[in-house]
DNA sequence: TAAAATTAAATTGTACACAACTTAATTTTA
DNA sequence: TAAAATTAAGTTGTGTACAATTTAATTTTA
């Protein structure tokens, strides 16, 4: 028998795993807002920057247009973001907050504390897993 | 500003884009298989046991059928699984594998080794990131 | 400066992921 | 034991993901 092929030794199932598990326990929250959690994302980097490239969203994100374009058309019939094509270069797509999107940070700002609670990880744990995970995605 | 708020601070966010990164280092291997990670994964666990059911596979792997089904089909129609109803519950059907699926596993032996090399982790650190992993997960 | 190369989004096609529901078989229980 | 409840897969519909390609605009370069 591989050990190494044994589904219990694998590093990156668990990641995996997590990562939809994380998905599953903001559900509840982000459908009060009625966005998904990829559109939360792209929410939460306009909460900061208010302004954004497709291409920037994609970089900050780490995904391509194929995935963002029908994304942000859907949080454009939501009414939470606008997407309009630069003058001064006819090939880049501004996207910004509407009012409304803007609006959605307040009802959002209790997430991050309650998500924090639901994961079971100690702060110093918690700050360990991102660091790793960081370390990682930075090779 | 809701400093929680910033993508930078997520927790959520780097396990997410890692989850994804870590599928694109897979993918030149399985490429070379001609299956998914996914399918690597349901793989993985048929050599260790060659019959599970559909209910068993996404017991370990936290798919449920909706994934699964559509998952499993491809896989028989690669010729790397059998699907078949069991005799003694005709609800369940019984996943296992054909000579060439049972054969693929020396073509994989030496992926788990390459992944490792590609992570840019120590073993320290792996097992750390994989430990903080599953105590979330057994939540 | 006109052709070639590059870039930004969008499009197309395939494969997950999962909620909600359906169908059929088996268990439970009244 | 017949009706009710449960269970296992499958189906339907929506929304990612991403490879590969396309389109249109801008830059580079010959």
């Amino acid at each position: 028998m591989q050990e190494a092929l044994l589904l219990e030794n694998q590093v990156c199932f668990p990641i995996y795993a997590l990562s939809r598990q994380i998905i599953q326990y903001y559900r509840p929250m982000l459908d009060e807002l009625d966005i998904t959690y990829p559109q939360y994302l792209v929410m939460m980097v306009l909460w900061e920057h208010d302004t954004q490239t497709v291409n920037q969203l994609g970089a900050l994100l780490k995904l391509d247009s194929g995935t963002l374009t029908p994304l942000l058309k859907r949080l454009e019939l939501k009414g939470l973001i606008i997407r309009k094509r630069s003058k001064a270069d006819e090939r880049v797509v501004n996207i910004s907050l509407t009012p409304s999107g803007r609006a959605m940070k307040e009802m959002a700002c209790s997430i991050p504390h309650q998500m924090l609670e639901s994961m079971g990880l100690s702060l110093e744990e918690m700050q360990q897993l991102k660091q790793l995970a960081e370390k990682m995605l930075n090779r």
